[in-house]
DNA sequence: TATATCATACCGACCGGTCGGTATGATTGT
DNA sequence: ACAATCATACCGACCGGTCGGTATGATATA
């Protein structure tokens, strides 16, 4: 086998014992050495690829965004109906609860990290800002379709990512098996039409 | 001084110094060398009257989540109309900002901790879920007196309950010094009276 | 004196990271 | 084609240091 065609093979077990130990014991709870054994590398072999350990999660959570970044862009092409977006959007989270469950716990982990970390909040927190925008974007695009109020496109886009990340946390949260999927959409057809008595 | 006097004293500074450390620092990245040392106590004081540091913290967690049931007890006994109740519900989220901004990352800290620790779990999330009753009262309370559409009140106190750790996180991680309390607010409105056009 | 309250000294495990060395493919000169 | 040279990929022992926790003795109160 070629020499570059090994090496990016053992980057890849590195990254894919990382991801796996990362998502079941978390991050501090993880050693290099436990990922090391996992991925049946030595620890040279690690310290060859990656600068630092916290470095590898970096480079796991970039992956992971670029993934959620495709889906959002697929949904707003695929949209005309602002509302129905909004309303797809529910099924993101839906999907990501079911799909990347197991790996959502190091996010609070690095969250209370980025508070703290510049490098972390550049990699973790940034990127959200960019969802918040689109978000926004879209909550416009549905004030000029006229097809939602005229309230402040950033304000409401907060409140959207406030739902999102409210209900990802109390999903991992909450053991009983609900249908997270569901109860985010209602809350958006709750945010659409008001909870209040007509 | 009498000893017991002396004793709670002793306690009293070492979970102080707790606070603050974990408060500026984390948990993880806070020793409990560095607690003795800020306590101006030794390590032997400090397990003399706790038994890990874990138990330290779940103390911590303890005291404070009892200050926030007071204020919702308090909240709840002062209101006669539910929306009322529910934007002002807001205000604790401002003031929780606020006051207890300082020590909220050691939160996310721990709901990643307990999503694998059962005894985490029960100090941190099950009293969530308390926290989620009480609203889903509020909610039948509304949908009683006629002010609320007849929505399942679980659910919706789940959409609350969201919304209000999705600011918080946002809170935490946006550093821009936006007025979290007005928008909790606006939020509470558009969920109260829905965002679409009419 | 007996007991609660602390101080000191210390333990063993483990951690992230380094380093000297090697094995093996790639490159170049002949 | 073949050897000499170099670069990349990897190994695993090892390091300084930190951590949570303990064993034991001193001190003071009751």
């Amino acid at each position: 086998m070629k020499q570059q065609d090994r090496a990016t093979q053992t980057k890849e077990s590195i990254l894919k014992a990382a991801e796996h130990l990362f998502a079941v014991q978390g991050y501090e709870a993880t050693s290099v050495s436990m990922i090391c054994d996992a991925a049946g590398v030595s620890k040279g072999a690690f310290y060859h690829h990656f600068e630092t350990k916290q470095s590898i999660f970096l480079e796991l959570m970039q992956r992971w965004l670029k993934g959620l970044d495709e889906q959002l862009v697929l949904i707003d092409e695929s949209t005309e109906d602002v509302k129905e977006g909004l309303l797809s959007m529910g099924e993101i989270i839906g999907q990501v609860l079911d799909v990347g469950g197991p790996q959502l716990p190091i996010f609070l982990e690095f969250w209370s990290r980025a508070i703290r970390d510049p490098d972390v909040w550049e990699a973790t927190v940034e990127p959200f800002q960019r969802y918040r925008d689109f978000f926004a974007a879209l909550v416009q695009r549905g004030i000029d379709e006229g097809s939602l109020r005229d309230l402040a496109p950033h304000n409401t886009a907060r409140v959207l990512i406030a739902l999102a990340v409210g209900m990802l946390v109390q999903g991992l949260l909450d053991t009983g098996g609900e249908d997270w999927q569901d109860i985010t959409k209602e809350a958006l057809e709750f945010l659409l039409h008001g909870i209040a008595a007509r």
